[in-house]
DNA sequence: ATAGATATGCTCAAACTAAGCATAAGCGAG
DNA sequence: CTCGCTTATGCTTAGTTTGAGCATATCTAT
């Protein structure tokens, strides 16, 4: 069998939130993991850092995918692909380079400026058909269900996680291009808007967005994406860029402040307009301090 | 090379978080990804049914491993192995059968009478021990306070989540027995109780009991380890045994009937001792209303 | 000086938690 | 058949955390 390892490599500039790719934005990077690596993240990094000249800072595993579909072309050998997920500062975006940004592949995921139009005039319209296609009315029902999960619709809220599910509901009413290409039925005007990928790929991105958006409310994973300094307002838009939301801005401070997660550097912002922000810095001895994660148990002292 | 798959697979059964074992509790249960196998799930569901007779329910991949000590002793191959973790009901414990108490593998991680005497007699005092042994005033340091972390010394909380972190610091302070195979340098009176298992399959174990710590707290995968009825004291102690520590009643039972993850029988409970207790059963719809995971942003309206 | 921005401090109410009191309803022993 | 023990279940109370928003501070540009 072989082995793949593929990366979803994450920076974020000026409120894109960017993924690397390759062929011109249609493939995440990817490369065998050979004999010569000392584990599968040696293999990534040292993969990635080549490929790419980025140092990637923090790396974690995403999923190990062997679908029976996945096999290798020329040897016709069984491929096992394992992601992962890396963080990393882009200092200046070269233009050249493969950076994306990710609502380029997800648009309906960018809830920054509330529901995009793509999502009220397009994907939602093209949902209700897909729901009034099903058979019967327990299929239509579960369908409508799903929807109104995934993409808060019925009354609830829209929950920025569920950027997989969303995915997958799309790919199965055949809405994106990667579910018309074993059976193609329906024209590019059925499809809704969004770049394609490369096998499935999107699906690897979905992935990684997903945890990282889940990531980002209980682990101080951002700093990994910002530079040595910044502003709360600038750490309050990358958090933003990768949620896809707004937050409130004072609530935000009060967090950020009381889990101790900065520091003042002492230093104020050359700023952009109005009064000049403060600079502060990422307080790496939290992380020695803080392993723990939030419990969620009842517990009892006695 | 060659794809394993490892299987943690739990049940609870009177108080005791059990998990499945071969070879008398040497290992866990493992074999190769096949050719014939759908998928990888596919692949370890077969193949745990079949060498178990146990149905799995819930299914979770944990992690992908392939460190250069790992590959095949006759054919040199490298192995890449694959981990999940499955929850499934244990009707009827077989005594000959595989399952052991997890907290066989790892004494000190249940709290559930308090920090246990293992840990305060035994473990913490070797710790002090290493940490005194460091070279130089900042290691000291640097294990003191990983120490203080992993195991809620000095004023800190004890974390039930940490299984991994704890077992790989005993594992760099050469205090479990799998440290000691590549140099064996200390006796067996110096290492710290608990047994040990092949390879690193007790690492696995603890990769997925803490990921099991975790997700009862944020999902409802406890009633996959439940029967179809159950009181809510019964829950409760499944609840405690995994999680190795006690919860308060009123408020766990607050909990779970907010939550609506339950709904009564109507029937009560042919009870030992005391009041009877209403019997409930999890209510399956809740899964598709509640995909949703807890946000934890300061959200905004505008 | 004034308008337009952003930064920052503070308040208030609603929701959620941790702890524990109190009562209910079985069982078995005397 | 009543006491003591055990478990079930309802409810209270105080402390904390969140969600929202008001008010003020400090710059820049005009």
């Amino acid at each position: 069998m072989k082995v793949d390892l593929i990366a979803v490599l994450v920076a974020v500039f000026e409120g894109s939130p960017s993924v690397l790719t390759i062929q011109t934005g249609s493939a995440l990077p990817s490369g065998p993991f050979a004999l010569e690596h000392r584990s599968l993240q040696a293999g990534l990094r040292d993969w990635v850092e080549k490929q790419t000249g980025h140092p990637v800072g923090y790396i974690e595993q995403l999923y190990t995918f062997a679908d029976r579909d996945r096999f290798d072309e020329e040897s016709d050998e069984r491929v096992i692909s394992i992601s992962y997920l890396g963080l990393t500062r882009k200092e200046q975006p070269l233009f050249s380079s493969g950076w994306r940004s990710w609502y380029h592949y997800f648009p309906w995921e960018d809830h920054r400026d509330g529901p995009p139009a793509v999502l009220t005039d397009t994907i939602l319209p093209r949902l209700a058909a897909w729901i009034a296609a099903a058979p019967g009315k327990a299929d239509k029902d579960a369908r409508r269900q799903r929807v109104a999960v995934a993409f808060g619709t019925e009354g609830r809220e829209w929950n920025e996680e569920l950027v997989l599910q969303r995915y997958e509901l799309l790919f199965g009413a055949g809405l994106v291009k990667e579910a018309t290409r074993k059976h193609p039925a329906s024209s590019d005007q059925e499809l809704v808007p969004g770049r394609a990928m490369d096998a499935d790929h999107r699906r690897i991105l979905a992935t990684g967005i997903a945890r990282l958006r889940t990531k980002i409310k209980y682990r101080p994973v951002v700093f990994e994406l910002m530079p040595e300094s910044f502003t709360l307002l600038h750490l309050q838009r990358t958090v933003e860029a990768l949620a896809g939301r707004l937050v409130h801005k004072q609530n935000f401070r009060r967090l950020i402040e009381q889990q101790e997660l900065v520091e003042e550097t002492g230093e104020t912002a050359t700023d952009t307009g109005g009064r000049p922000a403060k600079l502060f810095r990422f307080r790496h001895a939290i992380l020695a301090e803080r392993t723990a994660a939030g419990t969620r148990l009842p517990l009892s002292r006695t």
